[in-house]
RNA sequence: GGUCCGAUGGCCGAGUGGCUAGGCUCAGCUCUGCAAAAGCUGCUACAGCGGUUCGAAUCCGCUUCGGACCUCCA
């Protein structure tokens, strides 16, 4: 097993990765509240853990990956004063609250897909986990960490606190919490500003509610993550992932909810926060009006971008930074990713059709290569450093290629594992032009007429007549059909 | 106000006590009928000011600027 290093948000410090039970991993992944579109910032998270998820079992490890999808509980505004967000949506579309939750679950599956970042293993909801929420709110009130006033449960921080650590995660002390918390004008029903809601009394408007001891009511937020992951994980469990602005107070109540439900003090082994997707030096929010839609992206289609980008070309743009750092979007560095990635492609497809040599290239180390690119992923998912190597082998590939260097079939073979293994498995870059090549057949009509007019263009070449042979290639370009003259001959290219 | 993080060449973005990150852009060269592609070469940066050290972009302090969280957010 590869010696991963994982940075630990719980701890600050970059750690050996051992795993609880080897082989086995469970990491958990917090999802998206399904009220609305994703936008690309929510993309970046579930593609960070979409690479450590790829390489955990690309190294050997069998990943039991849960990622959950909120469908209640989600309050508008302040914690525990709010209306629900699906709740919300519904009235305003005038449609049932789980339409709102198929329509935008189906929006979030789509765009999974056309991203190329892979399925959960277990992909639970929060209103399929009612029964165990409820469980889970009694035990922490037999345990005495949590109270209950006109049919709302609450969470006693301070209560809490006397006998566990809260806070540790997220770098707070209780005192200056308490201090920084705004005024809530006493018409709460908490006892403490710092408390949190763990069931809320529904009246009849509400749309979404249940029986529970306490009345009808529905879950609160933080507490569908402690019960989901715990049911499918267990009380301890590997990795637990998240955007970085969860980890206050979301991550920080599920820790507390988890301790104070199960008295398991240390729940989570290794805590990753991927950070965020910012625009102009801002983080991308809803709120901030900057979010781009996949679509949006795709087409084109916003004020902010000149063109469309690819799906593959917005991955491999996310995938040059690291995941722990905030990453600027922009048009320029969108073009450079594209064309950074064009290359990257092209040189494996070449890499196909390398002929080997007799003899062993010295100067070339395959095996280096591939240590290089394990190196760079066993420092913490580093992405950005994997791609640089990936990049020198580039350089031997075209090399080889225009017949400046030997390859022989042990080296080309190695550098075919090394591509296949990090480029596609890991990284999940899939060749979009292969795959169009692939769905139109190859061996059709129009193949053979562009073969044949690059003959006659190669002949009009013989001959002289360069101007026939601008003629025709100039007028493929205009086609979206590229003919380029390379050592042995020309070839021709669909975009 | 509190807590934390960041400031790297024209752009994006790694790194973190001494050794080339990488991609994109730009300039020159090789190849080529021309072009494209590819290869080679160059532009050699670490916010500012002090300090520690034989040596700092990397450690420490201060200053300036930016950001995140503290309320919902991936």
């Amino acid at each position: 097993m590869q010696p991963l290093q994982i940075q630990n948000s719980l701890t600050g410090k970059k750690e050996v990765f051992e795993a609880l039970n080897p082989p086995n991993v469970g990491m958990y992944v917090c999802g998206p509240t399904v009220y609305s579109n994703v936008h690309l910032g929510n993309v970046r998270t579930f593609l960070s853990f979409d690479i450590i998820y790829r390489y955990l079992e690309f190294i050997g490890y069998k990943v039991r990956y849960v990622r959950n999808i909120t469908d209640v509980g989600h309050l508008v505004g302040d914690a525990d004063e709010g209306e629900d967000k699906i709740g919300k949506m519904a009235r305003l579309q005038k449609v049932e609250p789980m339409e709102i939750v198929q329509k935008y679950t189906n929006d979030f599956h789509d765009v999974m897909r056309v991203f190329n970042i892979l399925s959960p293993s277990i992909e639970p909801t929060a209103t399929g986990h009612i029964i165990e929420q409820i469980t889970a709110i009694e035990k922490i009130l037999d345990n005495d960490y949590a109270y209950e006033v006109n049919g709302n449960v609450y969470f006693s921080v301070r209560r809490f606190s006397d006998d566990y650590p809260y806070g540790e995660l997220s770098g707070r002390k209780i005192d200056e919490l308490l201090s920084n918390t705004r005024d809530l004008d006493g018409q709460s029903e908490k006892r403490d500003p710092l408390d949190f809601a763990l069931w809320k009394k529904a009246d009849e408007t509400h749309l979404m509610q249940w029986p529970s001891p306490w009345g009808m009511g529905f879950p609160g937020w933080h507490l569908e993550c402690s019960v989901m992951s715990t049911k499918y994980l267990g009380n301890r469990f590997d990795i637990h992932g998240g955007g970085m602005d969860l980890k206050f107070p979301h991550h920080e109540c599920e820790i507390a909810q988890n301790v104070a439900a199960n008295k398991v003090e240390k729940t989570v082994n290794y805590w990753i926060h991927g950070n965020m997707l910012t625009v102009n030096g801002r983080k991308m929010a809803k709120s901030e009006g900057n979010g781009f839609t996949p679509e949006e992206l795709i087409t084109g289609n916003h004020k902010l971008l000149e063109r469309g980008y690819s799906p593959m070309t917005v991955r491999f743009f996310m995938l040059m930074g690291h995941y722990g750092s905030t990453l600027d979007f922009s048009n320029d560095a969108l073009i450079a990713a594209e064309k950074g990635l064009t290359k990257l492609t092209k040189a494996v497809e070449t890499l196909q059709k390398l002929t080997p040599t007799e003899k062993e290239n010295k100067n070339i180390s395959v095996s280096d290569l591939s240590d290089k690119c394990y190196a760079a992923m066993n420092d913490d998912f580093n992405t950005p450093v994997l791609i640089a190597s990936l990049f020198e082998g580039v350089k031997w590939i075209n090399s080889a290629s225009d017949g400046r260097i030997e390859l022989n079939q042990d080296q080309i073979d190695g550098l075919k594992t090394i591509y296949t293994g990090f480029l596609g498995n890991v990284l999940g870059l899939e060749n979009e032009d292969l795959n169009t090549e692939k769905s139109s057949g190859g061996e059709d009509l129009a193949t053979n007429l562009l073969d044949l007019l690059v003959e006659l263009r190669t002949d009009a070449k013989a001959n002289k007549d360069y101007a026939g042979a601008d003629r025709i290639r100039n007028t493929l370009s205009d086609l979206g059909v590229n003919v380029t003259d390379g050592k042995d001959g020309s070839s021709w290219s669909h975009e």
